[in-house]
DNA sequence: TTGTACGCGTTATCAA
DNA sequence: TTGATAACGCGTACAA
């Protein structure tokens, strides 16, 4: 009777060798209800204090920590946002997470993450969505590129929900964008303004999966420069690939050498990290011989390396998702949908230089 | 009687003004128990074909997504691995984050994040590592440099642990760590191999908390050289304070220019960054003038820039973590402690050179 | 202020 | 192969 009788469980459930303790553990250890336990827990139902004393002592005693499953069970709702993530590898998300996090603890709400395994396939990305909304969380945040809104409004009817960064609308849903239009912009009065006017920019001219944004930005580069009367050339980065990144890099660099540009807009900050390092690998000085701007301003060392670039406004975006998704959970009447964008700022850098008469 | 008893407790849960449908809407869509649903979602039990469909259409056409708290309640265990993370902005724990995600699927585990918010307060890292534990994941993966294993222990007695990067071993708990003594040595063996013999190694000398692995490298890199029978100047960095960067560039650049070393030794990659603009600025050319090395090789871009540094295995550590987990997870009986380590990889880069005769 | 008892949504046991 | 039903651990009227 000694060790099978200890707890009325012992062998129903050896599913795991690891062992729980629960609420009625620490009832029995403190001579009181499970009810008591709870409240005392919750603490928004006063618990007088010999009882109060007891309970601590009970928990401490056996470790106990509280089912949060069973809680959210009983409970109907949840104070944890879900978050929806691509790569974590990846600056912009790990920033964004970090904001997200910081924001979460100020409205006193907790963040579950889900990452999506790297690589643009839009089912693991469903998958995720699915296990957030299977935690029956208060409410989600997409920030996922790949994932289209019109997908997403047919799984999210139930929750509140906010799509961070893609920049697109939605009848139903919640966005907080970045405005690439104006972002783009700011660029180009940057580069104007230092009076280029024979430019280069570089991008994905047609909109493959994946590099949507970039394409989105590279259209917009030219767009705004020819309305300002600027000369533009276009050159092509159909991929990631190696060989259409160093075949981008030679027309650049040829056109700096015919003296047919002055400066070279790229759709990242990475793409004009590996330009530099092709320009200076083929004597070319920047921004002595040419200018060169990027795109993102969110790689660690941005200004250490002095890049030009448009600094995305993440941690806004982070903090107006995170308001928007609050609100929505402590009303209990659905608000109506909201869109939003963020334009980010200037980086002037050392890569972007006025150009010299003739 | 048409929308009131639509639901039997349509009035009795106002708390949430978001409908959820449960099994046995699914159920009675279906004419069928709780219990069929239950085992068609499994998956693990027969189910003959004409109630499979019906089912299927059930949930299609209730949109029904399963409460995977209830799933745990019921089942008292769980597939999902919890990480704590301290600052996802910050490539060491997006890579490390990115690399868990894919092991867990291969392991056919489920992924959920908890970062702690930035700053190195120990309380909010317990505060995440319990918010796992209330979830009930069925293993727990810790990568915060902060938190002591020592007090980890007593939290994580109930549940598979694993410990990631922490230069420190335990007792009771697993740990996958870096080997930064060895990695050291690989630092060491480069910049000796290529001539030099004057060398200023530059690190927070006192171990301050946030710090320590920081210091570890400095006071090993230091220890290798001076046990090769380099002569060796160091600088104390005791801060991130811009003030102790730059003045501890000033003396790095006095010493070059004095002649008194041919190579200077960062604790990580940053600090190289931060280095190589300062001397850029101070007309002192590296390697030409100087050879420098970091440490980290996860800077985006860390190839572009040519970096002579350590690239920490940070692949192998989450593949490693992310096993010892799963087979934790799917014995039912406890495993012997663990305690693994792991060795980076040099990489040459461009700002370590041959040192010139003279 | 505390205790009793029921319900939350799902799984698993046992019959049918 | 399926259906009833008892857990699972906790929150919360309702009663005391």
């Amino acid at each position: 009777m000694d060790r099978l009788a200890e707890k009325k469980n012992d062998d129903a459930r050896p599913a795991s060798a690891w062992s729980k303790v629960t609420m009625s553990d620490v009832a029995r250890e403190a001579n009181v209800s499970t009810a008591t336990v709870s409240r005392f827990l919750d603490g928004m139902v006063p618990v007088l204090e010999p009882t109060r004393a007891k309970v601590m002592e009970a928990i401490k005693k056996t470790g106990y920590i509280r089912n949060e499953a069973a809680t959210r069970l009983a409970r109907g709702t949840s104070d944890t946002v879900g978050l929806l993530i691509r790569d974590p590898n990846n600056p912009y998300y790990g920033i964004l997470h970090s904001e997200l996090q910081l924001g979460a603890a100020e409205h006193k709400l907790h963040l579950l993450t889900v990452a999506s395994p790297p690589g643009f396939n839009p089912m693991t990305e469903n998958f995720g969505l699915r296990r957030l909304l299977e935690q029956r969380v208060g409410g989600i945040l997409v920030a996922t590129g790949t994932i289209a809104p019109d997908e997403l409004s047919s799984f999210v009817r139930d929750v509140p929900t906010v799509v961070l960064g893609r920049p697109e609308e939605h009848p139903t849903l919640n966005t907080v964008s970045l405005d690439e239009v104006a972002n783009a912009q700011l660029i180009v009065d940057a580069v104007l303004a230092r009076g280029h006017q024979d430019i280069v920019v570089t991008f994905p001219e047609t909109n493959h999966s994946g590099l949507l944004i970039e394409h989105l930005r590279g259209t917009w580069l030219t767009r705004h420069l020819r309305e300002a009367g600027a000369n533009v050339i276009t050159v092509d980065t159909p991929s990631l690939s190696s060989a259409d990144i160093e075949s981008t890099h030679r027309q650049v660099i040829d056109l700096v050498r015919d003296e047919k540009v002055t400066a070279a807009l790229f759709t990242s900050d990475m793409k004009l990290l590996g330009f530099l390092k092709a320009a200076q690998e083929a004597g070319i000085r920047v921004p002595e011989d040419v200018s060169a701007t990027g795109f993102d301003g969110l790689l660690p060392g941005t200004e250490l390396l002095g890049l030009a670039t448009v600094r995305l406004p993440v941690e806004a975006l982070a903090r107006r998702g995170m308001e928007i998704i609050h609100e929505e959970m402590v009303s209990d009447a659905r608000l109506p949908v909201r869109h939003e964008s963020l334009v980010g700022s200037f980086l002037p850098g050392r890569t972007l230089a006025v150009r010299l008469p003739q």
